[in-house]
RNA sequence: GCGAGAGUGGCGAAAUUGGCAGACGCACCAGACUUAGGAUCUGGCGCCGCAAGGCUUAGGGGUUCGAGUCCCCUCUCUCGCACCA
């Protein structure tokens, strides 16, 4: 009884809790009986519950960070308290353009703010009495993690997902960077306000898109929110259509010869296709046009001499502009390039323009438009006065020449030929038939999703373990050179070389050729932060071993992630990149399972006052303030309090008093506890109806409505000042717990309870005692209420009318005879006059 | 523009299947106990009305004995994606 709180005397108000005494006690208590560490390799009901690591920002915690965090403790506590294991880590998520961009900011190297910053979380983390297994803490900046990003890497390597290409980057002219989309404003550097280019770079990517049928299928098993699988499926974007050849007209032979002959698969040397994608191949009738992208590879070889300097100047223009403008909405431009090509449908010459409304990077780079049916075609078209011809039509009349017409249900096809009258869905599939005899079409899928560029020409990230060597060519470093540990070097900003800083210090990225022994050339390109977090909920569990990233047994018995909660800010990237990672990984054999998350949930956004928060408006909630003066138990009961969870809430100073109170009267009713006699037969329905309230609303995250139920069961069982009995107590205690975990361990223990609340079990309800044999009935006279009476809950329809007639306030409703008697056993009476 | 979600008292919000709208909490009002109250306890608290009663879940329409909940239309807000053919 060394360091336990005093308990305040009897006949004294009894004020005695003091939230800062009883969380230090009790977090040492864990800390020293390792309460929160569960056996990893003999737990027999081993639950994994898993939050997202945060980014270790130099600001410290931030409420959004605990609300997720106190969400997924609640969750885990409950599991706990269930008879699981409960396997709850932490970690950091360090690495990244975000760290380095804010070192650079206030020019601290990046190896020594992080540092700083992790033990900041650790201490914050720690007072809000989160049931988090330290043992298993880890860091991605830390060369034991990183070890292994760069062994997943080269998993994909081995696996031929990792490749590089070109890619279009934004480019800043003046300061020679790389920027990131979200660092071009309105076109022009953040930084320095130069216009931004864009650039060709060689990139490291992982053919995330081979795995998008997976990706997208998976997703209708998966016990996910549904708004974040929506998301997923919006992302990667699977349309279905055709890929459709339109052959270029023969500037030499300009009679004829370009149409496609009857049958004819073959082609002659001088025939110039061009193949688009359309999810409308039905439309094709009313395709009038084609245009490619500025990027199209056949742009200069189709243009005509007369259209070159034109077309030229167009996609030179286009090439100077940066990756955010160019894809936002604005107004429609081009240039015809003097070509035009024949409509396999039609057998019509159309012309062939080149505008930067037609993105390389999706489809084919080039489509064929139909003004008539698509909104830009429409616009390009009007502007261009090139023609549109209507196709689609419904049952109302519809002037395409001022709108396009999209609409599809209940629509059959015009001016097509023989296919006129067939509904949109048997026009595409009748159209791509007659196509693909003809070797000029066929279905195919599209997806929106492109693969995932990894790598990074910055320094604070993991360096791509690859090696350049001038016999070899391309060498993955073997795994057990690994890891290719970051250097620590001065000048970390990216600079005027246009790439990465490593890039300059030839010490390190000199080296020799593990497979020749000749000269070699280290990759100087860092991978990105989203590799890091991809894997580590794999880490966790083994990040005591040293010789393996993780042990195929461990896996097995712990993950899939049985429950992960985390922002909707990482709904789409983090999450599809870490189930494809999962996949691959398992599809080399080294995992038994491919989704890594059984159960998601995505919390909500906390405002403050109505408003969001940020640090110019100097609304930032410090949780640190609120810890220091209400407690960290009434701080985590409010977030939960204050809002759907899954929904956020908004965040009212004055609103954590109420729930300060309420934990008061918990620890005093715990003092003043009646231990004789029996408790309160109204009272025990009220705490069973309760128990079985709370055990309902915890596992689906409606944190709010079960603090509510517990405060209602707290005003009835101290209704007019009565004094509780200790059994009405004690299961209030055991509910409690997850949301409160320090006063409930406290007054657990006052109670007598043994070594720990959370091994005392979810307290059990009785079904029998939670109903009531009677019951105050409303009753409706035509669906208005206009009174209640007092009935058997199994009261009969006759007796419940009598009774009601019986009442005159009621009865005076009732004029005439009812029509129609409504009556629901043990809910309701209406009668119908 | 497309996609997802939301709109309920002074405020944050409840309302598993269509069945007493506003639980729970904040704020406010009155009272008790007090030398004192930013403690505690009791009561009140959607709007209009002295009352009987009427009205009320963004607005309009519909289905139903009965609608916050289901259907149609309109408006507003938040968050994603943003020329994806």
């Amino acid at each position: 009884m060394t360091d336990s709180v005093t308990p305040t005397p009897v006949g004294e108000p009894s004020t005695g809790y003091e939230p800062a005494v009883v969380e230090r006690k009790w977090q040492a208590r864990w800390h020293e009986r390792k309460a929160n560490s569960p056996d990893i390799a003999n737990a027999k009901r081993p639950y994994y519950s898993l939050m997202m690591f945060p980014y270790p920002s130099a600001e410290g915690l931030h409420v959004g960070n605990l609300f997720a965090f106190t969400g997924c403790d609640i969750h885990g506590r409950f599991q706990r308290l269930l008879g699981h294991s409960v396997f709850e880590p932490f970690g950091y998520d360090a690495f990244g353009i975000h760290s380095e961009n804010y070192a650079i900011k206030i020019g601290v190297h990046p190896g020594e703010l992080i540092p700083k910053n992790i033990d900041n979380f650790r201490r914050q983390v720690l007072k809000t009495g989160l049931m988090i297994d330290w043992s298993h803490e880890l860091s991605t900046t830390d060369p034991k993690y990183y070890k292994w990003t760069q062994w997943v890497f080269l998993q994909l390597y081995k696996a031929g997902l990792a490749y590089k290409k070109k890619a279009a980057v934004n480019w800043c002219p003046f300061d020679k960077t790389v920027l990131a989309n979200e660092q071009v404003i309105a076109g022009a550097c953040e930084r320095c306000g130069t216009m931004v280019e864009q650039r060709f770079l060689e990139q490291w990517f992982f053919r995330i898109t081979d795995y998008a049928e997976r990706l997208l299928k998976n997703l209708d098993h998966l016990d996910w929110s549904e708004s974040t699988k929506t998301a997923q499926r919006n992302w990667i974007g699977k349309s279905e259509g055709a890929e459709i050849t339109f052959v270029v007209q023969d500037m030499m032979e300009f009679a004829g010869s370009a149409m496609v002959s009857e049958g004819s698969g073959e082609v002659t040397s001088s025939t110039v296709e061009i193949r688009v994608f359309t999810t409308r191949p039905d439309t094709i009738f009313g395709a009038t046009y084609l245009v490619l992208s500025p990027e199209h590879p056949l742009v200069h070889s189709i243009t005509t001499d007369e259209q070159r300097r034109e077309v030229n100047a167009y996609v030179d223009q286009a090439g100077k502009q940066d990756l955010v403008t160019r894809k936002s909405t604005k107004e429609k431009t081009g240039v015809f390039t003097g070509a035009f090509a024949t409509n396999p449908a039609t057998h019509e010459l159309i012309p062939i323009w080149i505008a930067d409304y037609v993105l390389m990077e999706y489809g084919t780079g080039a489509i064929m438009a139909v003004p008539g049916h698509d909104a830009r075609d429409h616009e390009f078209a009007l502007k261009f006065d090139l023609p549109i011809i209507q196709v689609v039509a419904g049952a109302a009349p519809f002037d395409v020449k001022t709108e396009a017409f999209v609409e599809t249900e209940g629509c059959h096809l015009i001016h097509s030929g023989k296919f006129n009258g067939l509904s949109i869905e048997d026009g595409k599939s009748a159209i791509i038939n007659e196509l693909a005899q003809h070797y000029a079409g066929r279905a195919v899928v599209n997806y929106r999703l492109h693969d995932w560029c990894i790598s990074r020409q910055r320094y604070w990230g993991p360096p791509i373990p690859i090696l350049y060597c001038e016999q070899c060519g391309v060498v993955p470093v073997p795994e057990d050179q690994l890891p290719v540990v970051l250097p620590h070097i001065d000048d970390f900003r990216p600079d005027d070389s246009g790439i990465s800083p490593l890039a300059r210090h030839e010490e390190w990225y000199v080296t020799k050729c593990p497979t020749c022994g000749g000269e070699a050339r280290r990759e100087t390109d860092v991978s990105d932060t989203f590799l890091d977090s991809a894997w580590y909920f794999l880490r966790y569990p083994n990040s005591d071993r040293d010789d393996v990233p993780f042990d195929r047994a461990t896996m097995n018995k712990w993950l899939p992630v049985s429950t992960y909660i985390g922002g909707n800010e990482h709904a789409v990237l983090h999450l599809l990149y870490s189930r494809f990672t999962t996949m691959v990984l398992h599809d080399a054999g080294l995992l038994g399972f491919e989704e890594p998350y059984a159960r998601f949930r995505a919390h909500g956004l906390i405002v403050r006052e109505g408003a969001k928060m940020s640090k110019s408006k100097g609304n930032v909630v410090n949780p640190d303030e609120y810890i220091e003066s209400w407690g960290a138990d009434s701080f985590r009961t409010y977030l939960m309090f204050l809002g759907p969870y899954e929904e956020g809430g908004d965040f009212r100073d004055k609103g954590i008093s109420g729930v300060k109170r309420f934990l008061d009267r918990l620890w005093r009713s715990v003092q003043d506890a009646r231990r004789d006699g029996s408790a309160d037969v109204d009272v025990t329905r009220k705490l069973h109806q309760t128990i079985k309230k709370v055990g309902e609303d915890i596992p689906r995250l409606s944190y709010n409505t079960a603090i509510a139920a517990m405060m209602e069961y707290m005003n009835t069982m101290r209704s007019g000042e009565r004094t509780p009995h200790l059994d009405e107590v004690r299961p209030l205690v055991q509910m409690v717990s997850p949301f409160a975990p320090h006063i409930a361990e406290e007054l657990w223990e006052q109670l007598g309870g043994e070594h720990s609340v959370f091994d005392s079990g979810w307290p059990a309800f009785d079904a029998a005692l939670l109903v009531e044999d009677t019951m105050e009935m409303p009753v409706q006279v035509s669906g208005k209420r206009r009174g209640a009476i007092m009935v058997a809950k199994d009261v009969t329809q006759a007796d419940a009318l009598a009774a009601a007639m019986s009442e005159p306030g009621i009865a005076k409703f009732v004029i005439g005879e009812p029509k129609k008697i409504v009556f629901v056993p043990g809910r309701l009476l209406n009668i119908v006059v």
